[in-house]
DNA sequence: CGTATTTGACCGGCGC
DNA sequence: GCGCCGGTCAAATACG
């Protein structure tokens, strides 16, 4: 029944999927061939739980430009989101990691319960499912198709869910672009705006990008968000309560905040639009291109390309 | 054989 | 206090 939701989730591009349309559509589109599928008809609800915007290719991206103050704001923005008081769990990462990038485990909860709960199961099941509902970060941006599948992480479906007021299921991923990496992210179709998809501002790619360290190299990306579109359910019928999803979640997550991070990603999306290339080139030459490729065209998953 | 994906069940949070 | 909904985990199945 769920046939049509397939949903191959990888989203490659935390800056990419941050940022809003005209960067990222010269870029994403260049290099992501479902793209244009996406922005058939259907729409996504990409909701992550923090973007570490700290993607690989921010690292050497624009040191010209005030990127520190950017994550800077970031920094501000997610402080109420994740426990300030947490150490970037990264560490692993971050002694792999290259990129000075400070920034916080997106993915990872601060005392290891913040996003999940994962730490605390005195039974299997007893206790270990926290669901913080509705949570407070239920911003929700709207990402072009093209960014949404511009993720150089990988993300392996561990859920999937129909929502209420949704003719869409949900789809829940986890990062596997490294081992520790906690990061989730949910892919929903929107069926207000075709080819936009809405992503959370607070949401997270991978965990850290920093922590990231590595994505895949040759490996092709997981699974994109966007070939779920092609086989999900098209209820048509259903597109004109759009705005339910869209404005309710805005209202909901506080614009100043949306506004803020769409804003600031989209920033960085400009800035490192030029980078992007040089990122991505430096640290996925030639195979990621054929990768994503690749990965798109067979839904193949695996960001490890170990 | 290993990994990823899919489906169902359970738990907790939030709203009424 | 009860009910509903969302989110995650765990097991099974499929595919590479």
């Amino acid at each position: 029944m769920d046939d049509d939701w397939d949903l191959h989730a990888v989203v490659r591009g935390c800056c990419t999927a941050a940022s809003t349309t005209g960067t990222a559509t010269a870029t994403a589109t260049a290099t992501l061939p479902s793209a244009g599928t996406l922005s058939s008809s259907h729409e996504y609800l990409h909701v992550l739980p923090f973007c570490s915007s700290a993607p690989p290719c921010i690292g050497p991206a624009k040191k010209d430009v005030e990127l520190p103050d950017l994550f800077e704001e970031l920094h501000e923005l997610s402080k109420p989101f994740f426990a300030p008081k947490s150490e970037p769990l990264i560490l692993q990462n971050a002694a792999v990691s290259p990129l000075p990038l400070p920034l916080p485990p997106f993915g990872r909860p601060s005392n290891g319960a913040g996003g999940r709960v994962q730490i605390k199961r005195p039974s299997p099941v007893a206790s270990s499912r926290s669901k913080r509902r509705k949570s407070q970060f239920k911003k929700v941006c709207q990402v072009p198709a093209e960014n949404l599948s511009s993720d150089i992480w990988a993300w392996r479906k561990y859920g999937q869910k129909p929502i209420k007021g949704s003719p869409y299921p949900r789809g829940y991923y986890r990062c596997s672009s490294s081992k520790g990496c906690l990061a989730r992210k949910q892919v929903e179709r929107n069926r207000s705006d075709p080819g936009m998809f809405v992503k959370p501002a607070t949401s997270g790619d991978p965990p850290s990008a920093s922590n990231v360290h590595v994505p895949p190299p040759s490996s092709s990306p997981a699974t994109s968000p966007e070939e779920e579109e092609e086989a999900m359910p098209q209820s048509t019928s259903r597109g004109e309560h759009d705005d339910s999803m869209e404005d309710d979640e805005d209202g909901e997550v506080g614009l100043s905040h949306m506004a803020l991070d769409d804003d600031f990603f989209v920033g960085l999306e400009g800035l490192l639009d030029d980078d992007r290339e040089d990122c991505f080139l430096d640290r996925f030459p030639a195979n990621f291109g054929l990768s994503w490729d690749a990965a798109t065209n067979s839904s193949v998953t695996t960001a490890g390309g170990s």
